[in-house]
DNA sequence: CGATTACCATACGCCAGAGTATGGAAAAGT
DNA sequence: ACTTTTCCATACTCTGGCGTATGGTAATCG
């Protein structure tokens, strides 16, 4: 019986240090993703990422890549699942609770725009995320301009909401009050039924 | 002829010190804000530093409180030049390109939320901008809660534009098609006469 | 005019993290 | 069984910024 699987390795991977960088961004911000004190927190010496990685700049670039495949995956999930645009701009919103690290991520990743690295990436991103949005309000019977208009402005109120979670300055994200401003929010970007 | 005021001294004050911080914050963020990096710029050494200051901590402190008083007077200023709650609004989002450093700073100071000494700032501050925003929808005839909401609206898209601003995702600010946009958020946000 | 004060330069010690060098142990190949 | 690989620990060096200590110089005071 030759266990054609390597035996249970209690070694580490560089997807894992990938995941591990992530989630420490995702808790300090990526000011703090360093080599040592990742170690320390996998209870591990620098010499293990050494083989891995050729340096810390790598690292933060493949953990981004990783990142952002994941992110670009989720967003055309959330394309598919839902046909009507008006619940799909809603759900926009009310996702915001839900994928707790990778908004975590973003939301640090925002805080290190005019990063050589990291910039492209929230470029990408939020191109996309726009691109989508866009189209939903185009489904909404607006016109090409006005639609991208509003998907900007729409991403900018999300960004801004990123901002304010950041400084404490949200209602709590299970509240009732929560709740009622999300309603405002969609009843003031999302036109109602006639497009007018 | 005895010169009251003393001769020309070529000599660096705190509040010169505290200037050229705010400058450095402006266009490396908060975290370039080191003691010996801002001495060379300034020509000179850190021996004066420390002679003004007791250390890199103080210098941020008084910094970010130079910088907040003279965005609360900026602030009062906007509220009392303007009547019309509509035309105050409007001029919120024109005023982005005007008062370019304090603007630098402040997308910096966001990019730093979480650090101890800015958080308070940041609270302070946009508790103070949402609360004028809130009255000037609550005089366009908005029941209190409603004004609350949409005063954390418009203020989230005001941070959203900085942070696509800082992924040099925004159209140039000086062209037509950010008028056309500006434009197009007014609309969105900001109610019409009839108040329904 | 001598002494004091205000301001700054120079030269230190300290620390944290980056990256390198080398050795060692366990697993896998042969 | 013994050699190679794979993976990690340990022990360096190096860099950059913080803070301190001390001394110097020009202005101002008495």
């Amino acid at each position: 019986m030759k266990p054609a699987k390597r035996n249970e390795r209690i070694t580490r991977t560089a997807a894992d240090w990938e995941r591990e960088a992530l989630e420490l961004i995702a808790e300090q911000g990526i000011q703090a993703l360093a080599v040592e004190p990742l170690a320390r927190r996998m209870g591990i010496t620098k010499g293990s990422f050494y083989w891995h990685f050729p340096g810390r700049e790598a690292l933060l670039e493949q953990a981004l890549q990783r990142w952002e495949e994941h992110d670009s995956r989720n967003l055309n999930k959330a394309l598919g699942e839902i046909d009507d645009p008006r619940e799909r701009l809603a759900s926009f919103f009310r996702r915001v609770g839900k994928e707790k690290l990778t908004h975590e991520v973003y939301s640090e990743l925002c805080s290190a725009a005019g990063h050589p690295q990291v910039e492209p990436v929230l470029e990408r991103v939020a191109e996309r995320r726009m691109t989508h949005l866009s189209a939903s309000f185009e489904e909404l019977g607006m016109d090409p301009v006005k639609a991208r208009y509003r998907a900007r402005l729409t991403y900018s109120v999300y960004l801004g909401f990123l901002q304010l979670q950041r400084q404490h300055q949200t209602p709590n994200l299970s509240s009732e009050e929560f709740d009622a401003y999300i309603e405002h929010v969609i009843q003031t970007l999302i036109p109602p039924s006639t497009t007018r």
